[in-house]
DNA sequence: GTCTATAAACGGATAGAC
DNA sequence: GTCTATCCGTTTATAGAC
């Protein structure tokens, strides 16, 4: 923890910054260079091309997000309240997944290296998912599925809350397939009290 | 209907395919121009600029999904079993859906004639669906939270085949939604009998 | 390591002949 | 209406001084 920022990690700081607000493809290195403040050579010292630079970013990216996510859906709660926190869990709806958009960006998805960073976000996330809820006892095939679905939820709930301009729109998914989940499993502590993030 | 086509049907065309492959952003008009077949200035005779181009393919495109979207989700079968024909039919998960990926275009979302196309699209799917779920004798506002995560299980769906690169993760959170939905009622045609769109 | 200056290609759009 | 030729800004990247 320097308190002097490196000219590295401030590209690398600043790239997530536009990738987030405007996709890997629309974000020209000459923005990074202006938003984090350093010369033109020092990028191109420190990231030869692009793609360099967008694989440290959007790694950076994918790290921070996966240790949130897996601090949520880790604990002692039952794993039912743990799978509901993860998806009631406070998110900007219309600024979009900083990383399910790049699904859609094709400079990501044209360039191997950086799809392949994506993947293993959503691998991740989609392993951790199932094992939480095998431990409600759905047999294997039936817990990965409605990983999938709960994924889903939240994936398709940004892209309708960008669609219609609609904060709510997720958070309405989420209320739907969450009805679905515990009226389904009506057995754990149904009208929960201590209800925070 | 004539057997020869307008350069501006061309035009269209050859743009909703590009625009579908790799977004509006990425795609120049001399992109469109080469696919086409027409020439330079033709382009510019039809569709002074790229909004104007896009905004007639976007909503080509639209009207095109929209319809077959209706037309699914009307008829006379009950309404639950509508909800799962549209659930369920087929797509191709790998690529995208054509118009929800637009949410992560930045010249869409920048591009308010534009944006407004997209808006309208899921507004209208959203409304149907929220009168489908009506006549299975849900509640306003639960119809309307649910017909939310139907449609996010579908734009989740696409977006974790992408990333994954399976096809059939789309078809996985299907399943899992589904599962919940049948499970959840597994009374198929009890109460309405006067079910139309 | 960091900087300024510049190159080569592509983007969107226009001019004007046919 | 359709075509070819061209303009200008931006993008990605390189060169070479400090």
């Amino acid at each position: 923890m320097s308190t002097t920022t490196s000219a590295r990690d401030r590209l690398v700081g600043a790239a997530q910054d536009l990738f987030a607000a405007q996709g890997v493809g629309p974000t020209s290195p000459r923005a990074v260079l202006a938003a984090s403040g350093v010369g033109q050579g020092s990028l191109y010292h420190h990231f030869p091309t692009k793609h360099d630079l967008a694989v440290a970013a959007v790694g950076a990216t994918v790290d921070d997000a996966l240790t949130r996510a897996l601090r949520t859906l880790g604990g002692d709660s039952p794993a039912v309240e743990r799978l509901v926190a993860y998806l009631e869990r406070p998110r900007d709806a219309l600024a979009g997944c900083k990383i399910g958009r790049l699904t859609s960006d094709q400079a990501v998805m044209d360039d191997d290296g950086l799809h392949d960073v994506v993947t293993a976000y959503f691998v991740r996330l989609l392993g951790t998912l199932t094992q939480v809820l095998r431990e409600t006892g759905l047999p294997d095939d039936a817990a990965r599925d409605r990983a999938h679905a709960a994924l889903a939820i939240i994936q398709g709930g940004y892209v309708l809350a960008r669609a219609t301009r609609d904060p709510d729109a997720l958070a309405a998914a989420v209320r739907g397939f969450v009805g679905l989940l515990t009226h389904d499993l009506p057995n754990q502590n149904p009208p929960t009290q201590e209800n925070n993030s």
